[in-house]
DNA sequence: ATCGAATGTGGAACCGTTTCCTGTCGCTCT
DNA sequence: AGAGCGACAGGAAACGGTTCCACATTCGAT
């Protein structure tokens, strides 16, 4: 396998002159640069990213740490952050890390601790405070996309706006008994997509003067299977039935379709349902959903890592930091006004 | 940031010995080596990897190639093989690589060939001679999961089999006329997995003495949502119809159900589908499919890849290699006898 | 008692880059 | 004419580990 060295001697000069000719840092005649990448090509020389980030210390790879790939919201941010990241060249590490636990920690204290990664992009993740300072302290960028805790750059969707919209949407349309299919786990984390949807229901729901029946709030996963389980429990008793329900996302809200054709409830005659999304599946199964776009988040959250690790060729400036990323209202044939 | 030489002046020995207790090689006293790893852990050490594979040249890093990320199957092949690397200390290098195209090129020819990966696993991926050329020039096991093209070690389900096996299920019911959702880019690779089940498809079905109609053959991208554009088309004609249907993949098959409840055509009374995969929502949907175990697949490529890589650890023996992996028809209520 | 192998340790070379420091030009400016 | 500066190139010192080699000790076997 060639080295520079066998670049340089081949192109007549030192290693020093090669390095800087195909780095392109540094003065270098033209025709030296030239006759050094034609060099470097012939014997199909490639550099050691070891070797040199082991000088430079930069690595030009992104440790991505996520906790499922195979939601759809998950694997699009991946694509999205996939994407972005090789076209700058850089490569990114995945770290598939879903629940607290030993596995979780060794990801932290051990694998994104290591210098192979210049910055982490945690997204949808709720960081200890422990989890942040370890990478503060290694002076590793952090950038979160959702999730909470993190105390470093946040890119995130405004998810309490979110639920109340979806809410207004259903009270809008005359209903009043609006059930929700929460996602599981917001007790730990009020701060999570999950609670923050849930809460901007209740919000909702309380500023138009209706307190939901406590039953009428299902914890579920966000997956479309316990989504299917949730609502066959919601909507279970024949008796008396809500006659819209916000899901917490489209995938819950697809199970929620499944469960209300099984039980021959009509969407949307007897039951209007909006989910949270956007999903790839939504306009098929005509679901009424509040629109993100995780591709482009993920790709955002690129901009955002690259900008904090210099990397200034950059062109667009950075969106507001503050400011919650876009959301958009989709209505389709599953939201109908209430029966009478 | 500590360094060995830190931690060796601390425990009082030399580089040498500091580096022979933490890693495991070589002679160590076993005091030594307490003396040592006390010291390192007091003082935050870790290695740095990029000195360490700059002088081993072993990454402990492997790249896996992957067209999508957001398909159930890859997702869940993914996930498998990032548990099963991160168990046996390796990273993770995610290159998501769909088309043909210079992007790809880029992949093959700048990043896996530069020295960050220890070897590759391509799920799912028709890899050109020269890809794997690039490969093995630079001495980097290949693992091909599905796919074709890979002359290297390669696992993969017998998808002619399969294609074969949803056949018969749906001719042994009694079906004549059974029509083939079929994967897209069959024409370009006859031997990817599409080809193969549709192979196997037009096989069972010769060997059953029937020729399907052409245009009982619809072809598809491997989603939902073409699945279900793929269906309205099939079935859009009311006259003369299929009474069964075989789906290229699980996905395919929820298209084709939605399309179905669409068109007002009752599964399985009036149209019996088969799909293939073991998707996690084939039981909401009571679909009848061939499960294959994707995550199980990723685990096993990374045996595999690991063994190439001299880990020797790794306990378990080698499956046959040449042996297709498992496969197993689930029947649910989305097949039944045709009617008469 | 002697020899050889096994065990334990340190010094130094090496992995393949980048970059700092020097040094030589040739040119412009005073 | 001399000083000063910018462009260019090379030697050598890092970067942070691992491993080869040499050397010292212990121990069991002959």
């Amino acid at each position: 396998m060639p080295v520079i060295g066998d670049v340089a001697r081949l192109a007549g000069v030192s290693k020093a002159t090669a390095s800087r000719a195909l780095s392109g840092r540094g003065y270098v005649a033209d025709d030296t640069r030239q006759r050094v990448v034609a060099a470097a090509s012939k014997i199909g020389y490639i550099v050691s990213p070891d070797a040199a980030s082991l000088v430079t210390g930069r690595t030009k790879n992104v440790g991505v740490v996520i906790p499922f790939v195979n939601r759809w919201f998950f694997g699009e941010v991946l694509e999205g952050i996939e994407r972005a990241l090789l076209a700058a060249g850089y490569d990114l590490t995945l770290y598939n890390v879903a629940e607290t636990g030993p596995e979780r920690a060794r990801v932290f204290d051990f694998f994104l601790a290591r210098k192979r990664v210049d910055a982490v992009i945690a997204v949808g993740v709720d960081l200890s405070g422990h989890e942040v300072d370890a990478l503060e302290h290694r002076e590793k960028p952090l950038v979160c996309l959702g999730g909470s805790g993190g105390a470093a750059a946040r890119l995130a969707v405004d998810d309490r706006a979110v639920g109340t919209l979806a809410t207004e949407h259903l009270l809008h349309l005359g209903h009043t008994r609006i059930a929700h299919l929460a996602g599981a786990g917001a007790l730990d984390h009020p701060a999570s997509v999950a609670g923050q949807r849930r809460a901007g229901y209740l919000e909702a729901m309380t500023t138009a003067g209706i307190t939901p029946a406590p039953s009428d709030i299902v914890e579920t996963e966000m997956s479309t299977p316990d989504g299917y389980r949730a609502a066959l429990q919601l909507l279970g008793h024949p008796n008396h039935r809500p006659t819209a329900l916000f899901a917490a996302s489209d995938e819950v809200a697809f199970g929620a379709m499944r469960a209300a054709d099984r039980l021959g409830i009509a969407v949307p005659l007897d039951l209007s349902i909006v989910g949270v999304d956007g999903h790839e599946y939504a306009e098929m199964f005509d679901l009424t959903t509040i629109e993100q776009y995780p591709g482009e988040q993920g790709r955002l959250a690129v901009d955002v890592v690259l900008r904090l690790l210099g990397e200034g060729e950059v062109a667009d400036p950075l969106p507001d930091s503050g400011a919650p990323l876009p959301t958009r209202l989709v209505v389709r044939a599953s939201t109908t006004r209430a029966p009478r």
